[in-house]
DNA sequence: ATAAACATGTAACATGTTACATGATTAT
DNA sequence: ATAATCATGTAACATGTTACATGTTTAT
């Protein structure tokens, strides 16, 4: 069973507990969407192939929601989520167009600096969101790791674009 | 003039010198690839809609190569590149499959340790090819500095893989 | 001769984003 | 009543990968 990895998302949000394809969304931009980001274009059709293919079922609607569609993982499904987790990761895919306008700013020297002050800028707003989420005190277990991970990185990463551009601006082109 | 990444790419490279879509391929894969990979299903179109549009012009061949094609960057193509260049760059994005795994884990708390060494091991064999990029001593100016993020990045991702996974082996589960 | 490296290109497929359309439920 | 939020879904588009097809040049 060969699945893309947006199905193992939402295979592994079920793994917690039933929800619907509008929950693991809003769950994905809290969390998952800072390593993985995913969109309603995606999970809905996602969610009906996997349906189809029985690694999850459509949970009956207890009273109230109508439109609403609650899914629970099958053992089929747990069974997959659980091979997928022992398979030896798919190597990192990075796109960073930040990274990309330094290595070419031979042609523009002077905007080498914006292009690491906006990819500072970025992080900064991203490390705020993940200081919320952490201080929230929602995070555990290994959820928990993969937030530190984001926030050491991301520190990191600042702490490396303020060095760079100070060098930059006092080093003149490199 | 709105164009892809990829585009940028060609742009960047043809800024140095005329190249074939096949130099452009072979450079990226010593060098943009870790940060920004192509192919050449990607780049032989994208070359011909760069020259349509009159940013790059195909360069009158020279005895010898027949079938080869080189393109070289117009004055138009040289304006674009250093309007991009000025441009904040887009945000990052990451597809970290390890990081799924680890955030996933709790579904089988046993595989943690795995996707952990397995980022690890990955990133060992891109560190040791960014280390004989280095001391090759090609990479100079903005594309060292570049080289230089690649490699202390992954320095620090070795180390906090090698940690968590040290912690987890011995706490258990978190 | 023949293998390796050089070189170009396309077609099928996979993945993912954005914008749009639609309607129900809940709080003010 | 009405605005916000909950909720599902699709279509058009953009981007990118993989596998295949094809031929040339250079070194052994």
């Amino acid at each position: 069973m060969e699945l893309n990895p947006t199905a193992y998302v939402i295979l592994g949000m079920l793994a917690w507990r039933p929800m619907s394809g509008y929950d693991v969304k809003a769950i994905a931009d809290q969390s998952t969407r800072f390593f993985w980001a995913t969109s309603y274009g995606q999970i809905y059709p996602e969610l009906r192939r996997l349906a189809a293919a029985g690694l999850v079922a459509a949970e009956p609607q207890e009273g109230g929601g109508r439109g609403r569609k609650a899914y629970k993982l099958t053992d089929d499904g747990a069974r997959v989520l659980r091979e997928w987790l022992a398979q030896p990761p798919r190597p990192l895919e990075m796109r960073d167009e930040a990274l990309l306008k330094v290595f070419f700013a031979g042609s523009a020297p002077e905007t080498a600096v914006g292009a690491l002050e906006g990819k500072r800028r970025e992080l900064e707003a991203k490390l705020a969101q993940l200081r919320t989420l952490e201080s929230s005190g929602k995070p555990t277990g290994h959820t928990a790791v993969v937030l530190r991970y984001g926030i050491e990185l991301s520190e990191w990463m600042v702490a490396w674009c303020e060095r760079e551009a100070k060098r930059l601006r006092e080093e003149g082109a490199p």
